[in-house]
DNA sequence: CACCAAAATTGGTTGGACCATTGTGCCAAT
DNA sequence: ATTGGCACAATGGTCCAACCAATTTTGGTG
């Protein structure tokens, strides 16, 4: 069997005792894991230092590093030299940690790769939430859906902020925290390259009709109406990337003579 | 965490060198993908013997460790000791790593919220292995459907690394790798609490003349068909979940009797 | 109290040593 | 000549002790 590319067990082990399980580091991950949810430990708190996590628990400080490495390159920890090792995300046991990798990530096809993504996390996703959605759900997307066509309308342009945040509460009635997960690590991929859209001055302004075509569906229990104004919504983004891949390659033309 | 759809006004061109802090094993990183690039290393291939490259490179053998560890764990080498270091993926410069780490649990609802994703990602996939499919691919993937059927044959029953690999095929030739990447992980989250299929002696049995149909679609460059057969496909794994599900409930009503 | 320099703290790097696992090749028995 | 097993070398994994570099804390001085 093929196996994922990455995947931890983290299993229950005393906390800050000496280890002996093989590969130490593995072991060492895991009593941390313990140690962190057992001290309730947050995002931005300080871990104890390599020295005094290896003394404690029985490994050499070189181990206590390679494991603090793996998961400083899994983003959940950030260390400062001088000042110490801090927590940068959740960490809870039974969390799979899945590192993302585009062979070239800034070219037209990469994009185009994490928008594949998104068209079919999207179209699903508004699927269940026309399914699953509450009143009160219902009343808070449109409650997002109204901020953010009030500052469209105030600023001539999507706002990035309202328009994610309504995204955010269709994922989140979806019932399936993964959506919201995945979706945000395409959109994170697609933006780290592509800050500034090609010469496209109106980026996601196409999209804008569609988040409230899309709320209605969903506001109307209509699976397939939610799927249908979802995939419209992506076609838009799809069409931007487009337009500013063809500016790109009209640059570089007119660069050339 | 989520950037900003509109433009920006002051952004900094990702060619000029962002002055990365001069980190040692960060400078070994890179020096690692021009000799992969250079010596064109392919997936398998050996890397250089950690010794080797700490001398070659003019550092201690502790960080060039440092710097493999962090490969390993973004999947990009697989270490065996007493053996060496080889290469598990294409590496190529402006590679894009992202971090993803997801909740999971073992409750019916977590390993639903697996399958969602899959319903989503896999349908997709199968719409691009439709539309892009080569005469290799179709064949490629023909060749993985054979071996999956005769192993069915052979036991009785689905294979599991065998459907794997067709599953890997038809992703594959999607021409997306991030379609591997994350169904690779809903598929290790929903196995991994539960490799022994609670009670269902049948498992994925229902699934597997969709696999051939699936492959008669994308053969057939039919992406709507793709697309139906994928979700039937799905469907039946969700069906073999459910009565699992129901299976576990009643074992634990008739042990409190 | 405000400020600054020295000292302590902490992650980063080095070199060397030894352990555990794997691969290789030689050699003897058949 | 083939095969089986064993010694040995190669390689990643761990450990130690020291030092470097950045940061924080401390304590004294104006």
């Amino acid at each position: 069997m093929v196996q994922p590319i990455l995947v931890k067990r983290f299993v229950i082990s005393p906390i800050l005792s000496p280890v002996h399980t093989p590969s130490r580091d593995d072991a060492v991950l895991h009593a941390l894991v313990d140690f962190v949810t057992s001290e309730g430990l947050r995002p931005g708190d300080r871990l104890p230092t390599e020295r005094v996590l290896a003394e404690h628990l029985k490994v050499s400080r070189t181990t206590v590093r390679e494991a603090l490495t793996r998961w400083q390159e899994l983003g959940l920890v950030e260390r400062r030299q001088g000042s110490g090792t801090y927590l940068k995300a959740a960490v809870t046991r039974n969390m799979l940690h899945l590192p993302l990798t585009l062979p070239s990530g800034n070219d037209f096809n990469s994009l185009m790769h994490t928008l594949e993504i998104r068209r079919g996390l999207e179209a699903e996703a508004a699927v269940l939430s026309a399914e699953r959605a509450s009143d009160a759900d219902i009343a808070f997307i449109e409650q997002k859906l109204v901020k953010m066509e009030d500052a469209f309308h105030a600023r001539h342009g999507m706002s990035a902020d309202e328009d994610w945040d309504f995204h955010l509460a269709v994922f989140r009635t979806s019932g399936n925290p993964l959506f919201e997960q995945i979706i945000a690590a395409m959109y994170e991929m697609f933006h780290r390259f592509w800050e500034h859209p090609l010469g496209v001055q109106d980026f996601g302004h196409a999209s804008f009709p569609y988040h409230r075509t899309l709320f209605n569906a969903i506001a109307a229990r209509d699976p397939i109406g939610a799927r249908a104004e979802a995939l419209k919504l992506i076609a838009t983004v799809e069409d931007d990337l487009k337009r500013g891949a063809a500016n790109l390659k009209k640059q570089n033309k007119k660069s050339q003579e």
